[in-house]
DNA sequence: GGTCTCCATGTGATTGTATAACATTACACA
DNA sequence: TGTGTAATGTTATACAATCACATGGAGACC
């Protein structure tokens, strides 16, 4: 794995690796999240909310145990669950996606709408933006047809370099 | 994780989840591996043969560990990186393929050409088969062009119901 | 108000996945 | 025959994920 240090400031350029204020991240997502939770009748509660906090203040894929030390820091449980409950939560409400490529989390970046998300990550500074994908259209979808395998869900994560450091790189 | 009982027989019906004659998969898969190998100036070391030889016995993707426990008791070393290097070996010589969302591998089912592999994965039998994509076109493609972002290497991944299941649960 | 139930949270322990670091062996080849 | 490189082996450890069980709070209901 790549050293930390070129990780770090990864929150100043992604989001489809646009420059964009980053200000309105958190609260923007927080007050979505909230809207959406409030409409189902789900429960937006303190570690949920936390751990979305923390997935919104940069647009990078986080492992469990990265979130689960600041969770710890904020005075929540430390112990795995905690961080995998809510996890679970946010995945499954939309709100986060899972990035199988790395196992870690990431802050869905419009959880209004119902999507198929598609990946898109840097090998360099391990930041990830988040594009359209409808695989079940193209060779993918025909093949499922031809042999009665019904799809559910589908990972399509492209691994990469991105504009910053195809920049950085010379390449 | 779903009981181990009702996916021992997998090796039956993928392959596309079609039924084939299986008794050449195995030698057929080596000896295509002997002639990779052969023309590239790789070593087809015996863990690594070994390593294809458990693959290719079922179509099913194997989690590491259960790799190691065949090598063990094939007398090969027992600790985890004898296996993870035979598997780098394999996978990054198009040999056998990584399946993300299962954190397990699979030996690849034409490996004489490259190729950008998709897969189906069946989440009541585990059964996987192997297809064809191309997510460098279509909308994913065309998100990494507006960006700037340089796809290397990309994962497609199905989750669903195979046939075989979906007859068997009636839906 | 009381209490029942459900759901979320908390904790300890365990299993599974993957890699770091280093010693040793096998092999190609000069 | 020596020498460099690639492959193997081993110990230890980091990271990922789940199990099992205890606790506590918010609402439903009487």
């Amino acid at each position: 794995m790549t050293s930390e240090s070129n990780k770090t400031n990864a929150a100043n350029n992604p989001l489809g690796f646009a420059q964009h204020d980053h200000r309105t991240c958190v609260s923007g997502g927080i007050a979505a999240a909230e809207t959406r939770c409030a409409a189902e009748g789900l429960r937006f509660t303190p570690v949920r909310r936390k751990v979305l906090e923390i997935l919104l203040q940069d647009h990078r894929a986080l492992g469990a145990y990265t979130i689960l030390d600041r969770l710890r820091e904020e005075g929540f449980g430390s112990q795995p669950p905690v961080a995998y409950r809510a996890l679970d939560f946010l995945v499954a409400n939309g709100l986060a996606h899972k990035i199988e490529r790395l196992n870690a989390f990431i802050a869905c970046v419009h959880p209004s709408h119902s999507h198929t998300p598609a990946f898109m990550i840097c090998r360099l500074c391990d930041a990830v933006a988040e594009a359209q994908s409808s695989p079940a259209r193209g060779a993918l979808g025909d093949a499922a047809r031809a042999t009665g395998f019904r799809i559910e869900r589908t990972v399509v994560e492209a691994e990469g370099v991105c504009p910053a450091c195809v920049d950085k790189a010379g390449a």
